[in-house]
DNA sequence: AAAGATTGAAGGTTCAATCTTA
DNA sequence: TAAGATTGAACCTTCAATCTTT
């Protein structure tokens, strides 16, 4: 109900501003060294991973948590990317990664590491880990009953 | 270079899931009882704040730290729904907020700050929120020399 | 009917190109 | 010319509506 604290403010803006350069500065280095971007490194991560380069779509979608539509498109772009193909196969439809996109993925792989030490990890101090994985834990939990 | 390690790729997974759930209840939430998108309540905000409900787009563009073409895509549908007004001035084009607008937001901030403080503040415990603080000003700041 | 998938529209962000005006 | 602003295209996400197949 009340305002926020000059506390609770700044809490807030320090979070908005560390999200969002973490998240900017990752995407950045991916998409510039490998031409990936965020969801395209995650739907190729999961193809190789889990499937050894190919997953039916539905599988896919639980895998990243994501609906069916938001996949849908995704891989619309992706296939005309020559990422990804899709097939129809009784009951769903085959992803499967393209040489392209295992190419892709097998650069990106390097390259992200790297950017998430440089941008999250390496600035986390030893001492704080697991106190602020701890704290993350918390914030990325389903909300309790209101 | 090498591959995460598996303390590093939990800190990484769960930065991103807390990043998420954070952005999304947030503005969920203030959707939902507002009407306002996240964009239109930052907008409106430092209308309000700066500028008694009327600034120069230029300077709201750097008060917010967006690039002229962001914004001006934003206030397109800004003022389409109603929430601001533009208006040509010498040397560029004057913003305002609309008394739908200025309710709006007025009616949106204790929303706002009960999400924040329910999503966010209750959620980092008082004797961590200082390192806490500190780590997120870390992760902000702009990357030194690479 | 139910599950898997697609589609279109609307909102948002970024980039490059363009227009306008001081 | 340079700063302020707009525009269009491409990408991404969400929602609701619509197939399509089992």
């Amino acid at each position: 109900m009340s305002d926020l604290t000059a506390d609770e403010a700044e809490l807030w803006h320090l979070w908005k501003s560390a999200a969002d350069a973490v998240r900017t500065r990752i995407g950045d280095e991916l998409a510039a060294a490998t031409g990936l971007s965020d969801p395209d490194f995650g739907v190729l991560s999961r193809l190789i991973d889990l499937g050894a380069g190919t997953l039916r779509q539905n599988e896919l979608a639980a895998s990243m948590g994501w609906h069916r539509s938001r996949l849908s498109h995704q891989l619309t772009r992706m296939e005309e990317r020559g990422h990804v193909t899709r097939t129809a196969v009784p009951g769903g439809v085959q992803v499967a990664a393209t040489s392209a996109g295992a190419a892709a993925i097998a650069a990106a792989r390097p390259v992200h590491a790297a950017a998430v030490r440089a941008h999250l990890a390496a600035l986390v101090p030893p001492a704080q880990r697991a106190e602020f994985a701890a704290t993350l834990r918390r914030l990325g939990e389903a909300a309790t009953a209101d």
